[in-house]
Formats: C-alpha cells, sequence, structure tokens
DNA sequence: ACCTGAACACCGTTCAAGT
DNA sequence: ACCTGAACACCGTTCAAGT
C-alpha cells in the first residue's frame, strides 16, 4: 500500500501526498502528520510538495475538501436509496452521515477538527462544505413542504439535526462513547434512539 | 498578563507553565503551543518543564483536568440556582455547558480535539471528565425518577442529551455555526431552540 | 515545469552539570 | 530538589541550482 514510489516522478504528486498524509493522519492523529514524512512516502524530496501545495495547511485543505466531496456523495446516495417520502429520505441522512465518519475518520478529523483549516481562507472548502450541508437543508426544505415537520427557520432546523448526528460521529471517534459504552456494536441502536428522540421535537403537533 | 517572570523561579512553576500555555492555545491553537514557548513565557529554560511534567502531552493532560473540574463546578453550580424542580435542573446545565465552552474555549479545545490527550493513559483526567459528566447522568436520573422523562438506560439518556449541546458548543467554537447565521447574539436563541426540541423528545407521553 | 540539496530558524527530549 | 546548557534528531519553509 505504500511500495509503488517509482511512477510519482512525473506522475500524479498531489494525489500521492495527499494519500500519504491521510495515511499518517491514521496513523498518529492530525498533529503526526508531517509533510517531510509525506513526501518520504511519496518518494520524493522535503521540497518537492511546495510545487503543488503553497504550505502545510493547504494539503490539509485539499483533503478536506476531499472529504466533504465524498460526504456529500453518500448523504446524495442515501437519500436516493431511500425513495420518495421525504421523511424517509431526511431520516437515512444520520445513519449515512454516521457510517462516513466510522469509515472514513482520517477524513472526518481533517474536515472537523479544531485545528482543521479555515474554510473562510480557503475557498473551495468552504464550499465542498456548504454543498454537503446542503443535501441536509434540503432534506429538511422538503420534510417541511411535503410532511408534517416542524415550521421555521429551515436552516436553523438543519443546523439542529446536524448537531446531534454530528456529535454522535465525533464522539465516537475520539473515543468519548466507548468509555460511556456505545462502541461499534451499538452505535447503530443509539443512533436510531437519538433520531427517534429528534424526530419526536420535529415532528409538529405529533403526540 | 505576561509580566511577572520574576516570582516563578522557586516558585509554582507548574501553574506558571499551565498558564503560559492557555495563553498560547487562545492564540495559535492546541497545534501552536509549543513546550519551549511556555518555557519561556513562564522565564525558564526549555529543559525546565521536564522537571514538572513527563513530557508535553502531560502537561496537555493536567490542562485538561482543570478544565473538566472547572465544567464540572459550573454544571453543580447552575443546577443548584435552578432550584428544586429536577426538570428546571436538568434544563438549566445546557446553557451552563455552553457558557463554559464560549468563555473559556481553550479549555474545551484541549477537553475535547481530536488529538486531545487520552483519557484512558491520563488516569485523573478521565475520572474528571467522568466527575462533570456525572452531573448530567445525575439529572437525568432525577427527571426520570420524580417527572414525566422518558424511561430506559440513564445513561445513554443522558449521552444523547449531551450530544446536542456539546456539538452546539463545539460547533460554534471552531466557527461552523458563525457560517451558518448563528453567532454570539443569537446562540442562545438557537439553544433555546434546541433545548425545546429535544425535551420535546425527552418527555416521556407528553404531546 | 518540476525536483534536489543546502540552509535557517524552529521543535521535543535527554543528559551531564551546576546550585 | 530544581534548573541550566549543550546536544541530537527532528520540523516547516525558502532558495539557488539542476534537468
Amino acid at each position: 500500500m505504500a511500495e509503488q514510489k517509482t511512477a510519482y516522478h512525473h506522475g500524479d504528486l498531489p494525489r500521492a501526498l495527499k494519500s500519504a498524509a491521510l495515511d499518517l493522519i491514521s496513523e498518529h492523529g492530525v498533529t503526526g502528520f508531517t509533510l517531510r514524512e509525506a513526501a518520504r512516502r511519496a518518494g520524493v524530496t522535503h521540497a518537492a510538495p511546495y510545487r503543488h501545495f503553497s504550505d502545510k495547511s493547504a494539503l490539509l485543505a485539499a483533503l478536506a475538501e476531499d472529504g466533504f466531496s465524498e460526504l456529500r456523495r453518500r448523504l446524495e446516495e442515501a437519500a436516493d436509496q431511500a425513495g420518495d417520502d421525504p421523511l424517509a429520505r431526511f431520516v437515512s441522512l444520520a445513519p449515512a452521515y454516521v457510517r462516513f465518519a466510522v469509515e472514513q475518520p482520517s477524513y472526518f478529523r481533517v474536515m472537523y477538527g479544531f485545528d482543521a483549516p479555515d474554510k473562510m481562507k480557503y475557498e473551495r472548502l468552504g464550499e465542498a462544505d456548504d454543498a454537503a450541508f446542503a443535501v441536509l437543508v434540503e432534506g429538511v426544505r422538503m420534510a417541511q413542504e411535503k410532511a408534517a415537520f416542524i415550521h421555521g427557520d429551515t436552516q436553523r432546523i438543519a443546523i439542529l439535526a446536524w448537531l446531534m448526528v454530528h456529535g454522535l460521529a465525533h464522539a465516537h471517534i475520539d473515543g468519548a462513547l466507548t468509555r460511556r459504552g456505545i462502541d461499534a456494536d451499538n452505535i447503530d441502536e443509539a443512533l436510531a434512539q437519538g433520531s427517534e428522540l429528534m424526530m419526536r421535537g420535529f415532528l409538529a403537533g405529533s403526540g
């Protein structure tokens, strides 16, 4: 998985660097990722990355951007597979989100860590984030329009829905849940219970 | 705020280092915190910290531990000021939690960042975390016992309640909310709406 | 256009030595 | 018991130079 150094030299160095960075993050966390080590693994000198990324955080920003694109793809896929019912589509987003976090924790870390690249500074990154979030907003909008979903500011409601799911994914990744009895075996169950609680709040006027 | 170097030399170097570290984190993030710079600000040589902390992450762990103690203090204070009604006590925890995150973002970052010190490795840190979380669990337990609160696993329900509030605080600190129209001016309003939604889910059998 | 190699100013950590 | 100073193996970033 890291032995094909030969092709990179006139090949796709940006891709090779991002791939190495992702490996490093899963091995040692974002803090443990190093531009020089990534260059080494890509079979290239420590100064070479600067031909493709202006600095370390630019590489992380590119990585996070890829992550948001993938997240968006997964959310859209989940909604599409859920069919036409607006509530079913909305509810399907939660497990898709959590599954992404669990299967791609390294992406999740660069996307949402405290020291993640600044979404204001890296414009394309901010746009990728917005595009993924837009799937959720659209889910709320349709549910408000065609189902008994709570009224009010669509974006605000989408944020509140996102928070719990995001919190679950986040806390699971950094082990906060495992220490409290929620692990890979029952995270789906916890998520289902959480979704149910949330939906009870979101369904306007239902008992 | 950083000019009293003179007293430290035979004074309280651990405290001085933690204080400098906290300043550095608020200036440059956890990533930007450096043991050498903290030593410099404490008026001491770069090797001196090793007499008090085994390494960099041990200092961060001590800092996070302080943060959890302070959070616990605030949660207990909020509940006590809310009086005797179990629901009022429970509901009062949310704004107290968010206020801590907003007022002490540097503590929050060391406590809950992805690369935060390992709560398994640093035993006292894990205990401080548990002690803060226990306030929330106790709130749920009392609400279940003396009010129309949803039944089921107390700890599990406490986690779900925590997730949304934690997610709100977390997302606010790293700017994810500001980009979506929630800032210091209306975070209380968003929190209130979120709490209301949550409570609708938590209150068993109510319409 | 893309990469190398030397250079600079930083780190974390260790260790002998000082008081 | 606590701190210093030198040392080592690392970083991120820049820049002249090579192809």
